[in-house]
This record gives structure tokens, sequence and C-alpha cells, in this order.
DNA sequence: CGCCAATTTGAGTCCCATCAATATTTGTGG
DNA sequence: CCACAAATATTGATGGGACTCAAATTGGCG
């Protein structure tokens, strides 16, 4: 029989899983086991994975939700197992900044172990199905199976491995080549994920993804603008497709503005956009 | 006895640590215990420390000299028992970007656990003494005493949100406040390792500056001179000295430039710098 | 002392933010 | 279902903040 140490939350009651507490049993998708989990987050089980009788709970939010909020009491991590949703960060002016888009197999919440309380709020994108994961049993599972200790820490890591990249990428990329890699980045989450990698929706609106780059709304727009007129993509609203992904991978600056209207004007106009110059494949100048 | 099994790691071997390996125990700093180390993180020592027989090697590495390189197999975390360094990511183009500034009681080398291989590089900017953590000897402990586990977890939360806090600056504000903030950070973890706050000299270049702001050597150096004028800090080479934190701290953007033209003529060279009107505390107009 | 790195300062340019107007989509209630 | 409001997106014009290129000065160190 589950372990019931790990059920409901009381504080999260109120966002009314469809069941009723004395048919959880018998709801198959409302509980994982731990096999499902580390399948989810992408980790080896540990040898007494099927032994092991705790069940985790999930709970769904609809879209605009907050499954979090900055400053609230730590004691829940959260893994996606559908559904998309942002980070957002809120400076002391009351400025808002998106640090993330979450989505099948993330986990959420790591931020909050260190001071007891989230430092940044997580928002449904749209309707989502999250796996609640109690603090306490997240500790206690690296005293348990001693193998998953290992991959606990791997997950904190590649969440660093992953900020320092964006910080990276903030400070040292132009706005096309940021655009052109957030593209990029998310068709290969969504190839992950069994999607196409090449065409997909965007589920956040410009303005939030230019809050994510640290770029304008209005600069996300002209630049996806440009790389369709360029012909490396696609784009109709959300809807966008990547013709040249390659290209968009390695791109790091548009060529100087007096030599783009040279090349923009005289040959866009005439030329198949396939037999442009390609000028992401120059040598990188130092940006710093 | 201490437990031999922390010793030596052999690729260390190279940095010649000054004593001989015959007479670790007599060396007084050489080691450290896990009391120490506790006290260094800032972390509660559990209860069973002192019983605790494991000993921690330290290692010296000369300014200049790399702590660990990126690709390098990960094997073990670093902490700072004085020194100064910079950990630094390098892109594919062979660019430079520095990443944080390590000082006393600093934690390095957690990108290393993701994928078993470092993701940064570590640099001495100054001689430096390391306290050597062997990743299984650091993943045991929290196994042998559990109440570490909660700690361990802890500072690389930390870690992840310092890093947050350092993306949102980076898309957000101006190069003034992050050359400010930059400043006043630095004034708080000198305090907090009992030097003075308000006056320090800087142990990197205003190139290393730059790239950890995202701005060039000279923007740096432009924005010195800026604040120097303004009679918010006083400057000389690396010579520090912050004479009116608070204002820097919530310093978001020098006036539009017309604006600052006329106070700053009519103005600077007048009055004392401490009756200028405060711009800092105007409202915040939203940035993205 | 002489060399090289680091820093400062200036002049010019450009990328991107800002302000603004319009178009398109989404959502909502009668 | 349509009409209306609100949110989202596109596009243009303009200005400014930071980058780039360049030269001169300072400081550290063998």
């Amino acid at each position: 029989m589950p372990n019931l140490s790990t059920l409901t939350p009381a504080h999260h009651a109120n966002h009314a899983a469809p069941s009723a507490d004395s048919s959880w049993r018998h709801q198959g998708s409302l509980w994982s086991n731990l096999r499902q989990v580390c399948e989810l987050l992408a980790i080896p089980a540990p040898a007494g994975a099927d032994e092991d009788d705790s069940m985790f709970q999930h709970v769904r939010f609809k879209s605009g939700q907050r499954i979090h909020r900055i400053g609230q009491n730590f004691d829940t991590l959260y893994i996606v197992n559908s559904g998309f949703l942002k980070t957002i960060h809120i400076d002391e002016y009351g400025n808002e900044q998106v640090l993330s888009f979450p989505m099948k197999g993330d986990l959420l919440g790591i931020d909050g172990i260190h001071k007891q309380h989230y430092a940044s709020e997580a928002v449904a994108l749209s309707d989502c199905d999250m796996i609640l994961i109690p603090y306490k049993t997240f500790a206690a599972l690296g005293r348990t199976h001693a193998e998953l200790e290992h991959a606990m820490f791997s997950v904190m890591s590649r969440e660093i491995v992953r900020e320092q990249a964006m910080i990276s990428m903030l400070s040292a990329l132009s706005a096309e080549a940021k655009v052109a890699r957030f593209l990029t980045n998310l068709g290969e989450r969504f190839s992950a994920m069994g999607y196409s990698g090449r065409s997909f929706n965007l589920r956040m609106t410009r303005q939030e993804i230019g809050s994510y780059l640290g770029l304008t709304l209005e600069t996300v727009s002209r630049t996806l603008s440009a790389l369709n007129e360029l012909g490396m993509i696609s784009v109709e609203q959300r809807e966008i497709n990547l013709i040249d992904p390659s290209a968009l991978k390695t791109l790091r600056r548009l060529p100087p503005a007096k030599a783009r209207i040279k090349v923009a004007e005289k040959v866009t106009a005439l030329v198949n956009k396939n037999l442009l110059p390609q000028w992401n494949n120059e040598a990188a100048p130092a940006l710093n």
C-alpha cells in the first residue's frame, strides 16, 4: 500500500484535483511512483524503485494560475508532467523578468531551498499537470536510495549550467542571435519531447520572449520579421517554422548596417534567399 | 587518526603543496576538518562533526594559475580559503566570459557535477589557498550526516538564486547601474569577510569587470569616471572608495543626457555632491 | 630603463529602446 | 453569433546609450 506520508499538502486543496480524497487510488493518472518520476527527470531509476511505495501527487493548474509565488513558504518542488510555464523574477520596482520557460520534465522550485522561501514565481502558460515533490521527501530520497543522491545533485548542477549559458548569451550576443538561438533551443526541446523541432507554436508573447532575452517586444517582433525576410524561418503570429536551423544556430550578427543595406536592397528582392552570403560563418569578433 | 581516503588526488601533485606526503600531520594549515569546512561555507556543522575524522587537503595556487579547466574530468569541488579568483566560460568562438569572482567561503566546481566535466574554468587572480573536497566525499557526507544534506542542497540553491539575480541585472539595468551595483556588492562581500566595505581595491581588470557585466572595458572605465565626477565614489586605478553606498545601491539610470548636461555642468562644480537631486529615487520605468 | 599591459579619454557610429500609430487576435457579454 | 473591448503584434520614425576605433598616459615588472 502506498505511503500516505506524501499525500496532499493542505495548501493545495484549493487547486481542486478532480478526485475525491477517498478515491485517489482509483484515479490512474493522479499519482506517480518513484520510477515514473525518475523517468520524467531523465535520471536512472534506483534499484529499489519498484519496491518504494511512496507516491507523488499530481495537481492540475489552469492557464494563468500561479504554481508558487515569490516569498511564499517553500516546502514543495514541482515537476512538469505536461503543459508550459514561465518562471519570473520581480525586481524591487515591480518589473517582471522572465527567467525560464519550463516544460515537460523540468523541475521547479529549487530556488526556494536556500532561504526556505521561493525566490521566483511560476505561472502556467497553458493548462498544466504538475507532480508535487515535498521537499522533505526529496531530501529523504538521497538517504533511502544512495544512487539517487548523485542524480539529485546532477539535476541541480544542470540548472546551474543552464543559467551560466544564459548569462553568457545575454551579455555576448546581438538581438538577432538571441532570437535565433531562442528558436533553435525551443525546437530542440520540442524534439526531445517527441514533437516536431521544426514546426511549433510559441506559447508565450513577444513581451515575454523579450523579457527572457533582455530585449523589447518590438525588437523581438522586428527580428522575427527579419529572419522571416531572410528565409531562415517563417512566422505567422505564434506559428513558427524553422527553415534553416543550422544557420540560425550559428548566426552571430547581421552584417554592419552599411553592408546590409547594400546587400539587402540590391539582392534581397532579386535572388533566392538561400543563396545569400553566409554571414554567420565569418570569424567571430571578440565581443567583450 | 584522520581518514586517509580523502588524501591527495594524483592529478594535483604538480601543484606542489609545500608539504611532503609524510609530514602532512605537522603542517597546521594544510588540512581542515569537517567543522572548519562548514564554518567556511557558513552552514551549521552537524552534531557529529568533531568525531568525523575525514580531513580536507589544502592546495595553494599562484596568481594566474588555473584551478580547473573546461572539459576537464570532474572529481573535485573547491572551497576558497583565501584569495580571489574568476570563473569564466568560453564560447564556441573562444571568447571569454567572466561568470563570477569567487572569494573566501565560495564553493567552486558545482557546474561539473552534471556532465562529470567542468563546464567553466577557474583562474586565480591572486595567490589562493583552496580546500579540496573530492566529490565522492561530498556526496557521502549527505549520508553520514543527515543534517548536512539540506545544507548541501542549500548551497547549490544559493548559487542558482545568485545566477538568477545576475540574469535579471544583465537584462534590465543600464551600464551605470550595473557598475554601481557591482561595486556595492563587492563592498558587501568584503564587509562579510571582515574587511572594509567602503574602501577596497579591485582584484580584476576593467576588461574582466566589463565581461562580467556585459559591457566593454571602455564603458566600465567611463562609468567609473562618471561616478567619480558625481561624487558617489572615488577611483584611482584599482583603489575604490564608496562615498555614497546607498545612492549607488539604488541608482538605476543617470538622467537623460539633455538634463544631465544641464545639471552636471551647472551644478557639479558648484554644489556639494550630497545635495544633488536624487535621480535614483524616481518612480521606476518599466524596462521591458 | 624600457617594454607591455592596463587605463583613460575622445570622436564617430550603430544597434536597440522609445514613442507612436495601426492592424490583428482574443475574449466576453448581450 | 456578433459587437465591442482588451490584449497582442506589426511597422515606422527618432534619439540615445553603449560599442568601436584610435591615441595618449600611466603603471608594473623584469
